[in-house]
DNA sequence: TACCGGATAGAGCGCTCGCTCTAGAGCATG
DNA sequence: CATGCTCTAGAGCGAGCGCTCTATCCGGTA
């Protein structure tokens, strides 16, 4: 038998992180990949390096209640990246811009394979289990609002900001999509290029 | 036993279709509102009054050729009804605003259950079932010449109509899922207008 | 030392999955 | 009627699903 800390060691891939911690971004990143549905708990608990037993521990409410945190945590992930793309130049149009070609960049790297983390695993969930739609639903508010915040700094006024916020944010992520179908970064370039205009013709 | 013709009596839905081209139509439904992953064969054969006999008939590729078959019946089916909005107003801009309001309609009136056909079964797959991905980049592509045969014949320039073109499918892709997580037309809605604007500004 | 509760471990439950297989129905030919 | 072909019919296979359950390990406390 292995001790706590002798099996921390075993598992190389995520460091340090608590048994819970490992089990979330196993679950985030498998569910980014493969959807809901095609994830099994099994194969999530062993690539975590945990077993059943731990997972159904952290999470009694099973797979879907793992799936909620699932997405809580690719929301978090991507609202700090986008935050920081934000914060990193003055004008919205050029960093909405830069933040295409970061998208664009990262999914080529993962071979196509990493796209939004919550998109796939919520849509084959959103008709029929209310906490991962409802999940989803606050992770998409949250990114609206960074962006919200973003064009009010730069003068944009409430109303415009509001609908280009959201319109931003929808051109990101069907664009990430496409992308990822197409197996081209094109349509993210293209989105952040169109993105930047239509935010550039607010001034 | 039922012959063929009582068989067909039997299954009110969908008309005098025949076996295979009901088995399509309810695949494409069924993984348009559930993803490939949850969509079984068993469940698809008996929404469409066949048995699994006649699907693996019809489909000796099994689940995968049918997912295929059933995304080129969503892209051809999307297809048509884009080509005749587009077809009913003269300037670009207007009718893509229009197309947006009538997917937030539509969406709505379903319950928020039918979102794109062709995204919802493409995305559990992409990585791995190399068929159902193509069948899913050949669908964007087609909606895309189809705007961008509009943006062409309104004026714009090549290059612009390309990347333009491109934006607005992604847009309207990615503000039809945030309106169906959000259960709101507001995205569609904002994603409508603004991709009017835009259009507008290369005039 | 003995004990306790958090955490780990995995066998096994009932069920459904995609798919195969054999049998037969219906119909156009001779 | 006999033959051959398309299509219908559904029982059953092995595998995997989400989840439950009992047994055990471990550090901290008394």
């Amino acid at each position: 038998m292995k001790t706590k800390a002798q099996h921390d060691e075993d598992t190389v891939e995520q460091g340090p992180l608590g048994t819970r911690e490992r089990i979330v971004r196993t679950a985030s990143r498998l569910m980014q990949r493969q959807g809901y549905e095609a994830s099994g708990v099994k194969q999530i608990s062993q690539e975590a390096g945990a077993t059943l037993g731990s997972l159904y521990h952290f999470f009694p409410g099973g797979k879907q209640q793992l799936a909620a945190e699932a997405i809580r945590h690719g929301d978090r992930e991507f609202a700090d990246i986008l935050g920081e793309m934000l914060d990193s130049r003055p004008d919205p149009a050029g960093a909405i811009d830069d933040c295409a070609v970061a998208l664009a960049e990262g999914l080529h790297a993962s071979a196509w394979l990493d796209g939004c983390p919550v998109t796939a695993t919520a849509l084959g969930a959103a008709g029929h289990l209310p906490d991962i739609q409802r999940a989803a639903a606050e992770a998409f508010q949250r990114w609206r609002e960074l962006v919200y915040e973003k064009l009010r700094g730069a003068g944009i006024a409430e109303d415009e900001a509001r609908e280009l916020a959201s319109t931003v944010i929808s051109t990101l992520e069907g664009a990430e999509m496409a992308a990822q179908v197409a197996r081209s970064e094109e349509p993210l370039r293209a989105a952040g290029r169109q993105l930047a205009r239509l935010i550039n013709s607010y001034r």
